[in-house]
DNA sequence: AAGCGTTCAGACTGTTCA
DNA sequence: TGAACAGTCTGAACGCTT
C-alpha cells in the first residue's frame, strides 16, 4: 500500500532520474508494439477492468513518434492536471478501489518543457531556474496552445513562456551513445529525450515551482522540501478552490511562493506533481499500522521475545501479541524485578548463621512473591483471607518457580536480578536450601529447571507469566467461592496472555505444542512436595499465616492495620 | 504623554470624525492667515524652534487655493512618506526631544483624494472602496505628478489612478451652508472641502490601506485593525528595510494585505498614518506605569483604604502606597483573618461555664495572636525563648488590640470576623472578660476604642498593622540581644508601612498629625496595665509561659517536639 | 538513497480585551 | 492606543519503508 513499493509491471518506462545514470537503460524505455499490447492485456485481466483505450495506432508511421514520445516521456495527458483520470495503460494509479499505488516508472512530461530551456548555460544556479522557468522576462501568463509549434512537447500545459530556442545546439555535447539512437523515429524526439537527461541533472537540484534547492523527485516532480509540503497539504482542494489574491498569472519564486496559493499549487501541477501521489486517508492508516506493527516488532526484538531479522515468512507463522499484551507483560517483569529488591529488614547486612538457612530462603522468596502479588490489580481485589489461601496454598510451588526464574545454571546458583555484586547473600543461601529441604530436593528442582529452561525454552518473561498462573491457582483450599472465581478468571487471564506470548515467541504450531506442556508442568509442580518434606512446614498453617499477615499488612502503607487488625475482607 | 491626550492647541482644526456631524465646524478648518500666522509664532515662542519653514505664500492668487486646501486637506506634504520631515506649522509631533504629543486635529490628503472617487455611489461597501482606490481597472503604480491636472489634490501623493470624473456633480448636493462661504477664493476648493466632509463620513468606514471595515483613526489615518495593527509592528523598520516579493508596486486589498509587507507598509504612509503615533519604549513603559497605578489604586478603593473617585488634585496630595505594600498588608490582614478562626479545641462547643470568663477571653485571644505572630516571617526566624518574651511581655496590651479590631461599636460587643452566626460564644466572653478585668477596665477599653477608631479613624487594617507594631516591641523584659535587634527591626518594617499605610489613607499631611498619635496610643497602651489589674496573671511567668510553649510546640506540626520538650531555639 | 508522512517551532496575522 | 491571544501557515528536521 505505498506509492513507493515496486509495481508488478516492472518493464515499462521507468525513469526517475537515477535510471537515467544507466545510458543503456533508455533501450528499456522504448517499449516496443508487441511487448505494449501484451501489457495492455495483463492489465486487463488482472484487473477486470473496463475495455482500456488503446492509443497506440498499429501501422501508423505518425503512430511510431507518438508511441516511442510516450516511451521516453509519456504522454502529455499524464503531467497535465487538467486531464481528468490519466489512463491505466501508463501505469498510473488505479481507478479500482483496491490500495493499489500510483507508480514511479511513467514521468511527466511538463519536466521536459521546462527543462528545456536550461541549455542555456546559466552562470548561477539562479539564473539557471530563473533561465528554465521564465526566460528573461517573460510575458505574463499565457494558456495557450499555439497550434503549429515546431516543438511537439510545448503542446503540454506550461503556463509560461517557451524557452528560447537554444536548445539544439547544447544538447549534442550530451547526447551520449545508448539512448540517442533508440530514441525512435521522430528526429524531434531525439533532442527531447537528450534535453530529458540533461535536464534531470539539473532539475535534480532545483525545485521546478520555486526555484528552490530540490533533494529529489516528490509527488513525481522535482521539488524542494517547501514546495513538497505545499503539495501534499494543498493538491486535495483543487487549484480552482483557491483563489489567487492577485491577479491569476503570479510568478512563483522563492520569496514570494508563500503567498499565492492558487498560482503555486497550478505550477506544481504544471510541473508534474500528481495528487495521487499523496497518500488517502486509508493509506496512511494502514501505512500507520504497519509501522505500529513494527514498532511493536522491534520492541519484542529488544524484550528477547522475538528472534531478530525474521522473515516475513517466518514471521507469518507466528501470531504477535498486541502491545496492550507487551505493555502488561512487562509491566509483571517490571513487579518482578522490583519485588527480587525485597530484603528482610532485620537481616539485612547481618549474614544470619544462627537462623536456618531453610527458612532464609524460603521466607525471603515467599516476601518476594508477596511484594509482586501486591501489586497485580487482581490480587488486591481478593480478600485478605483469599490472598493467604493463594500464597499459603502455593507457597512451595511459588518458591520453586522464583527459584527457576532466579537460577543460574551456568554456576548453578540462585541470583536474583538485583544485587548481583553481593550475590553471595542470596545464592549461597540456595544452595542451603536446597540441601536442606529434602533429600531428593536438589535433583527434582534441577529436573524442574532443565524442562522448564532446555526442553521448552522458557525465557525470562515466559517463566513469570507461569508464576503468575501459578499464583492464581483456583483449586487452593479454603477460598471463598467468591473469590474462586475471581481467581480463575485472573488465572485465564494471565494463561491466555502465556499462550500468546507463546504464539509470538514460537510459531503457531510449536506454541501449540509447548502451551499444554507447560500447563502440564505446573501440574507436575503440585507432585513435587514430597521432594520437599522438610519444607512442608512453610505450608503448615501454624508456620506461615501470622508471618504473611504481617508483612501483607505492614507493606499497605497502613501504619495502623498493623497494629490493630482488622478482619475486614480486604484492607487494600 | 500619549497621542490620545487633548492637545493644547484645541483651536486649530480638530476633524476627528465627530466633529464633521457638526456643519459649521468647518469653518474653523479655514484658518485665515492672519491666524496662521499667529499660531506659527504661538507654536515657535512656545517650543523654542528654530525658524520654521513657511510654505504658506502671502498674495498670489494660487496661493489662496492652495492655502484652503491646506486648511481643509492640508498639504500633499503632511500625507507623503516621502517628505521627510513634516512642518510643525500642522502640528505634527514636535521635533523636539520633549514628549510632546502628535496631534490628531490635521488631516491626512491622501484620504482625501482617493475620497474623491467615493462619489460614484456604488452599491455595495467593496465596490464602494474599489472605486475609491483604485478606479475599475487602474494601470500599475505610477508616481507621478501629473502637472496640469484639472483637479488640484489630484496632484497629491497618490499611486494609484485618478477617479472617475463624477465628482463635481455629487458634491453639490451636499454642500451646505456654512462651510461654503468661508471656504475661500478658489472655486475648486469650495467642492474639495464638500468632497472631504462626505469623505469622511465614507471613510470612516472603510480602512485606506486595504478596504477592510474601519473603526476609526488609527495612526492618524482610518484604517481596520488589522492594518493598525501592521503598521505598529512594521513601521519602525521603514519601507526600504522591507522587500516586495513581486514588482513593488501590489495593489494592496483585503486578501493580498498580508503578503507584501513593503507595499502595505508603503500605502500605510501614503494613507497619512505616521509613525511618530507610535509609542516609543519610555512611553510604553510610562503607559504601563499609569495603567498599574490605576489599577492599584482600584485595589486600594476596593480594599477601603481609599475613598472612592477622589479627584486627581486630592490625589496629588497624597502618597499611595506600592503594590508590594498593599501585597503585605493583605497577607497581614489574611493571616489575621485565619488567627480568628482559631479554637481551643477542648472548649469547642462545649459552654464552660465552670471555667473563668477572664481565661476564656484572654487564653483565646492570646491563642490567636500565636497563630497570627507564627505566620510572620519575622516572627519565626526568632528564637522559641524570645517568641515567649513578646508574646508574654505584650499579652495584655495585644489582647487589648485584638479587642479593638474585633470590638463591634454599634452592638457593644466582640466580635471575630468568622463564625458571625454563632457569635455569642466570643461575644459575651467578651463583656465577662470587661466585667472580670478589672473596676476600670471597661472604661479604659471603651476609650481606647474611641480614640483610635474614632479620633483617628482607624480602619482594619491599620489597626491589624498596629497589632504587628505592638508585637514586634523591642523592649520586651528578656530579649536576647540579637532577639532585640531582629524585633526592632521588624517593629521598624511594621511602622514605616503603618506611615505608608495612613499617608494612602489620608493626605500627606495629616497622615503626619496621625501617625506619632498612632504610635502614642501604642506607649499609652502600657499604662493600662494597672486598669487591668486582675488580667494581670496573664502576664504572671507562672501561668502564660507553659501554655505558650505548648501552643507554639503543638502548631508547628511536630508531633515529636511536644511530647519531646526540646530547648533549642527556633524549632520552626 | 529516495521519497513518503509527521512533527514542531516559529512567524505572522488579525481579533479581542483593557 | 497596546497587550494578549488564538489561529494559520510554513518549512525544516526527522522517522519510516522500500
Ligand atoms: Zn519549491
Ligand atoms: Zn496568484
Ligand atoms: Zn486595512
Ligand atoms: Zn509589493
Amino acid at each position: 500500500g505505498h506509492p513507493q513499493s515496486v509495481p508488478d509491471f516492472q518493464p515499462s518506462a521507468n525513469a526517475t532520474g537515477l535510471d537515467l545514470q544507466q545510458s543503456n537503460n533508455i533501450e528499456k524505455k522504448i517499449v516496443p508494439l508487441e511487448d505494449m499490447d501484451l501489457y495492455n492485456q495483463q492489465q486487463q485481466q488482472r484487473q477486470q477492468a473496463p475495455k482500456v483505450e488503446q492509443f497506440v495506432p498499429l501501422d501508423d508511421s505518425a503512430s511510431d513518434a507518438s508511441f516511442s514520445l510516450c516511451g521516453v516521456t509519456l504522454s502529455p495527458l499524464s503531467a497535465s492536471s487538467y486531464s481528468p483520470m490519466p489512463s491505466q495503460n501508463y501505469g498510473g494509479p488505479s481507478s479500482s478501489m483496491m490500495p493499489q499505488q500510483p507508480m514511479h516508472q511513467q514521468h511527466p512530461v511538463a519536466q521536459d518543457q521546462s527543462s528545456g530551456a536550461s541549455f542555456a548555460l546559466p552562470t548561477s544556479d539562479v539564473e539557471a531556474f530563473q533561465a528554465m522557468s521564465f526566460g528573461n522576462q517573460p510575458p505574463l501568463y499565457m494558456p495557450v496552445d499555439l497550434p503549429g509549434q515546431p516543438m511537439p512537447h510545448q503542446a503540454a500545459s506550461s503556463c509560461y513562456s517557451p524557452p528560447p530556442p537554444s536548445v539544439a545546439s547544447a544538447v549534442s555535447s550530451d547526447a551520449t551513445g545508448g539512448g540517442a539512437g533508440a530514441s525512435a523515429s521522430a528526429s524531434s524526439a531525439a533532442s527531447v529525450s537528450g534535453g530529458a537527461r540533461r535536464a534531470k541533472q539539473r532539475e535534480d537540484k532545483f525545485c521546478g515551482v520555486c526555484g528552490d534547492k530540490a533533494l529529489g523527485f516528490n509527488f513525481d516532480a522535482v521539488s524542494c522540501e517547501s514546495c513538497k509540503a505545499f503539495f501534499r497539504r494543498n493538491a486535495a482542494k483543487g487549484v480552482e478552490a483557491l483563489k489567487c489574491p492577485y491577479e491569476g498569472n503570479c510568478r512563483i519564486d522563492i520569496s514570494n511562493r508563500r503567498f499565492c496559493k492558487r498560482c503555486r499549487l497550478r505550477k506544481c501541477f504544471d510541473v508534474g506533481m500528481k495528487k495521487e501521489y499523496i497518500l488517502t486517508e486509508e493509506e496512511k492508516t494502514e501505512k500507520r499500522k504497519k509501522i505500529d506493527q513494527n514498532k511493536l516488532l522491534r520492541t519484542l526484538e529488544t524484550l528477547g521475545l522475538l528472534p531478530k531479522e525474521l522473515t516475513p515468512s517466518e514471521l507469518a507463522d507466528r501470531e504477535i501479541m498486541s502491545e496492550s499484551d507487551v505493555q502488561e507483560l512487562t509491566q509483571l517483569a517490571e513487579y518482578y524485578r522490583q519485588s527480587a529488591e525485597v530484603r528482610v529488614a532485620e537481616r539485612h547486612g547481618q549474614r544470619a548463621a544462627n537462623v536456618d538457612d531453610l527458612i532464609n530462603f524460603a521466607e525471603l522468596s515467599v516476601m518476594r512473591v508477596i511484594d509482586l502479588s501486591k501489586k497485580l490489580d487482581e490480587f488486591r481485589q481478593l480478600s485478605q483471607p483469599d490472598k493467604v489461601c493463594l500464597l499459603k496454598g502455593g507457597a512451595l510451588e511459588l518458591i520453586l518457580l522464583r527459584g527457576v526464574i532466579s537460577f543460574d545454571p551456568d554456576h548453578a546458583r540462585f541470583l536474583d536480578e538485583t544485587d548481583t555484586a553481593s550475590a553471595e547473600s542470596d545464592s549461597m543461601q540456595g544452595q542451603d536450601f536446597l540441601r536442606a529441604a529434602g533429600p531428593n530436593a536438589g535433583h527434582a528442582f534441577f529436573q524442574l529447571a532443565r524442562t522448564l529452561r532446555s526442553n521448552l525454552q522458557c525465557d525470562h518473561h515466559t517463566l513469570v507469566l507461569l508464576l503468575a498462573c501459578c499464583l492464581f491457582s483456583p483449586d487452593r483450599a479454603g477460598l471463598s467461592p467468591e473469590g474462586r472465581d475471581l481467581v480463575e478468571e485472573s488465572q485465564v487471564k494471565y494463561c491466555m496472555l502465556l499462550e500468546r506470548l507463546l504464539r509470538t515467541r514460537f510459531t503457531v504450531s510449536h506454541a501449540r505444542k509447548v502451551y499444554p506442556q507447560l500447563l502440564t508442568q505446573l501440574a507436575e509442580l503440585r507432585g513435587l512436595e514430597k521432594d520437599f518434606s522438610d519444607l512442608a512446614t512453610m505450608s503448615n498453617p501454624r508456620f506461615v499465616p501470622p508471618l504473611m499477615s504481617e508483612f501483607l499488612d505492614l507493606q499497605d502503607g497502613g501504619s495502623g492495620s498493623a497494629k490493630h487488625p482488622q478482619h475486614r475482607s480486604s484492607p487494600l
